[in-house]
Formats: C-alpha cells, structure tokens, sequence
DNA sequence: CAAATAAAAGAGTTTTTTCTCTTCTAAAAT
DNA sequence: ATTTTAGAAGAGAAAAAACTCTTTTATTTG
C-alpha cells in the first residue's frame, strides 16, 4: 500500500539480517530469502543495492554473508525507504499531482500532509536495530508461516 | 503512493463532477479528462465502474453525461477508494504479510495501525460534496496546468 | 422515427513492476 | 594456489497496471 513490493521485501530482509547478525555471525542470501518468504534472486538484487548504500555490509567467500555493523544498526527505516523507493511517500501528492504545493495544493493538500508527516516521523524514529528483541521474544514476525 | 493511479483518478473525476455539476448541469466524459488531465478512455472505465456502484449517476443521449446527486453528493471518498482499491490500504499489511495481525503481527504492526487509522478517518469523513468551495474559489486545484 | 449524442463494453497494446536465470567476480579457508 | 562459498551484474521473462482503440447500445431531442 505505502510501500513498493520491492521495499517491503528490503525492509523485511534488513530486519532480519540486524536479528540474525546480532552476535556477529553473518547470513547467506539463501537463508535470509527462506527467513522472509521471497525469492532469492529478487532479494540478492536489493541487498546489492543495499550494500551499495551501506545500509548492510556483506562479506564475501566461505562463512560470508550478509550482516549489518553497528553504524547501520542505528540507521532509520526511512534510509531503506529512500534508497529503494526515493521520496515519493514522503513528498508526493496524494492525488498524484506532480505540482501540488503548499500555493497550489490539491482539495486534499493539508489532510494528506498530516498522514505524510505521520509516516515521515514514524519511519525516521524506528531504526533498523529496534526490532530485534520483539522478533528474539517471538511477539512479532517476518514472515508468512 | 497511497492509492493506485487508477484511484487517483477516480477521486478526482469524482470532485470534479461534483463541482461542476452542482447546479444539475451534466458532464461529458471529454471535458472530465480534459478537466482533470487524464486519457479519455480510461477514465471513461473508471467512470463506468463508479457508475454502477452509484458513487457518480449518468444520463445518455443528447445533453447527457456524468453527474452527481444529492445521495451521491453524501458519500465519503472512502466509498470511492473502496471501489476501486478495494480494503487493502484500510486493512493491508504495511511490508505486504498476508496474515500479519493483531495476534501475529509484523514488528511495524502498531505504528502502522496508527497510520492506517488516520487514513481510514480522513477518508471517510471526507465527503464528495466538500470540495467545491475551495475549488470554486481556486483555493485548490484538481489538475495540473 | 431518425439523427445525434454519449455511455457501455471489450479486445488489445504499452509500460512498469516483479521475478528468474545465467554468467562473472571476489575472497576466505585449507 | 586451488577450491569453495557467496556476492555482483545484467539480460530477460512473466505478471500486473496503465492506457488505447473500436464497436455496440441506449436514449433524448427534434
């Protein structure tokens, strides 16, 4: 809904990465596709551009992996959403007008400037590292089954 | 990023009927897509659809065209976002889990509840008639040039 | 009743997004 | 150094969404 299938996917994979990689050891591609239900080579193209952007560190050859520093631990939700859907769910028009301003709003201008700033704030305050313990205390999940 | 561009659309074929047809004059389907920058065709679709869901009523032959009455005029734009979107952005998940829910929740589950809320409140208090006025005063604007 | 006007319907195309497959490259362990 | 493991890259297929075109049907007006 908010999001494009390809950045909840994202999310949902650093997510799992920061729980996974929390003590250090890293997380091949394979598991981290089976650990969210997506396909694998879908979820290795974002996790490059991910890598690219540091949102995630990888590591290369035997016991490599996929795994995030404690920098990027502190990084936002918001950092993973602009890197994979830009600044459309936080700058553009409900209505899809490319020029709708403050001095030319749409009829729902300042109704949706309430719901973006909403998202803005709550995606900036979360960080990447935030979920780890509900995942850990299985109160909340990432995955379909 | 909210709404499909086909809802996008929809609501602002509907706020322009609307305005436009408030002294019981009817709207051909050229000037709507003219009114509201959107190809002819497939917003005469879109409009076929609301038509027979009731949220816009129209009238054939000569002098005909789209137009809404006072019923109509009563309805949320929720009403219109259903038919075309159907329930996901009120109900759906926000990293698109299918069974994501109050007793297995994604991590974002409740921040995004919060959100999902709002949007649910805004949208159904939010009638099709309320947006003449500001329209009529070129306070707002439902097109792009 | 005929002509004019406009909606209804449906097939079909284009574009975008999502997802797959194959090949290449890097680097760590032995 | 060689093997193994895993990421990087890019082409491209499949599916979904957005958009176009053409034909048909309805109905009002004169």
């Amino acid at each position: 809904m908010v999001f494009s299938k390809t950045c909840e996917y994202a999310i949902r994979a650093v997510i799992y990465i920061a729980q996974k990689s929390e003590d250090g050891t890293k997380v091949g591609i394979k598991e981290i596709a089976a650990g969210i239900d997506s396909p694998v080579h879908f979820i290795a193209k974002i996790l490059q551009d991910l890598s690219k952007r540091e949102i995630v560190q990888s590591a290369k050859g035997p016991n490599g992996g996929f795994y995030i520093n404690k920098d990027a631990r502190q990084k936002s939700l918001a950092d993973i959403v602009m890197v994979i859907d830009g600044d459309r769910i936080f700058t553009g028009c409900g209505l899809g007008l490319k020029n709708c301003s403050e001095s030319k709003p749409c009829p729902l201008h300042s109704e949706f400037k309430i719901i973006r700033d909403k998202i803005k704030v709550t995606l900036h305050s979360a960080t990447i590292g935030d979920f780890n313990k509900s995942l850990n205390a299985g109160l909340s999940f990432i995955k379909e089954r």
